[in-house]
DNA sequence: TTTATTTTTTAACAATTGTAAAATTTTTTC
DNA sequence: GAAAAAATTTTACAATTGTTAAAAAATAAA
């Protein structure tokens, strides 16, 4: 996935205003595995994926809680850091070898001051990830675990070939067992 | 609560800039059981609460499932109308007489479009919604139910007064027989 | 290919939460 | 203030999900 489709699928930008973007956009490569953000501290970058998956999680006494999956294409911020230059929840690991684009936070404010144009990006940055949480919000207050699996199976069928299900099971809010039982029943 | 507090609380705006935002807002005023929103249709209309509350819930075949609770201050949208002009998940209903004050979403977006300030202004707007529905999610993933009415109790201690057990017992996702046996055990 | 390691499934039992109905308490209406 | 309506709690039982441990399967390493 090019940065240019990555930039404007949030929103189509004039030449100008994306050339200033781009400038401050620099590639990034990571093994799988590497941890990219840790919880609990101000992460000054965002990310977007080029290539790779990788999950968000935090970690309680006993285990950690997988919360989100991003894989090509998606954002990869720490709301808080992001928004407010506050430690954030969560810790992100790569599950795959990965090809991210960096940016600075600071760098992409000072660009909201001086451009309309990435200011009403930023905006839709905002809005897309907002949508995002309330799909979830509402994906997981309404539906059985059994329907959010087969969403998965559904509309996000890679995840599954990617993605251990331990995560998948922890995402889902439920335990592997009750996982493994839900796939026996599917069959 | 004030327009000036409200839009304030957002982000700061130049004088002119605010005054152009207010040019659009009027205030308008429900009685309690009103039905501000309703589900799968367009909304075009944003609010803020000058006065009293109100939830976002969704209806499944038997019930109703409460997700939001909004009261002085906040913002109240049909996210999917406010950014895609899409039917959304959300029914709002004044749980009691609520004073508000309306903007017509296209007015806003043609604001977006000439004042960076409002631009930001919106984004600010829609990072901090984000905030809230991750808040939201990390609290329901992470925390048991007699953890999060615990939080109310610490948090929100209006809400326990001004809104009736059961909607907050499907805010927490639970039934309200659960909630009886945590408010019985904490006693 | 064989072994070692990791991941997934299965089983038995315990704990938790939901369901339905009745009893109690609180609020509203006349 | 009494009666009616609504909201909340309690009870008994059923259903679901979690826990722990072991078995099976899949993957990675030698």
């Amino acid at each position: 996935m090019t940065i240019d489709q990555i930039l404007d699928q949030v929103f189509l930008l004039p030449e100008d205003s994306k050339n200033s973007l781009k400038e401050h956009i620099t590639e990034v490569s990571y093994p799988k595995g590497f941890c990219l953000m840790e919880a609990d501290k101000v992460i000054p970058y965002l990310y977007f994926i080029r290539r790779g998956i990788a999950r968000a999680y935090s970690s309680t006494a006993d285990n950690d809680i997988t919360f989100w999956f991003g894989s090509e294409g998606q954002c990869i911020l720490s709301m808080k850091s992001y928004v407010e230059d506050k430690p954030g929840y969560e810790s992100i690991e790569l599950l795959e070898d990965c090809d991210l684009y960096r940016m600075e936070t600071e760098s992409l404010r000072k660009l909201f001051n001086e451009d309309i144009h990435i200011a009403n990006w930023g905006r839709k940055l905002a809005e897309a990830e907002m949508i995002k949480s309330e799909e979830l919000i509402i994906s997981r207050q309404f539906k059985t675990s059994l329907e959010r699996y087969k969403d998965i199976i559904t509309y996000q069928p890679d995840l599954l070939k990617r993605v251990q299900l331990g995560y998948i099971a922890s995402y889902l809010g439920i335990t592997q067992v009750s996982l493994s039982r839900i796939r026996a029943e599917i069959k």
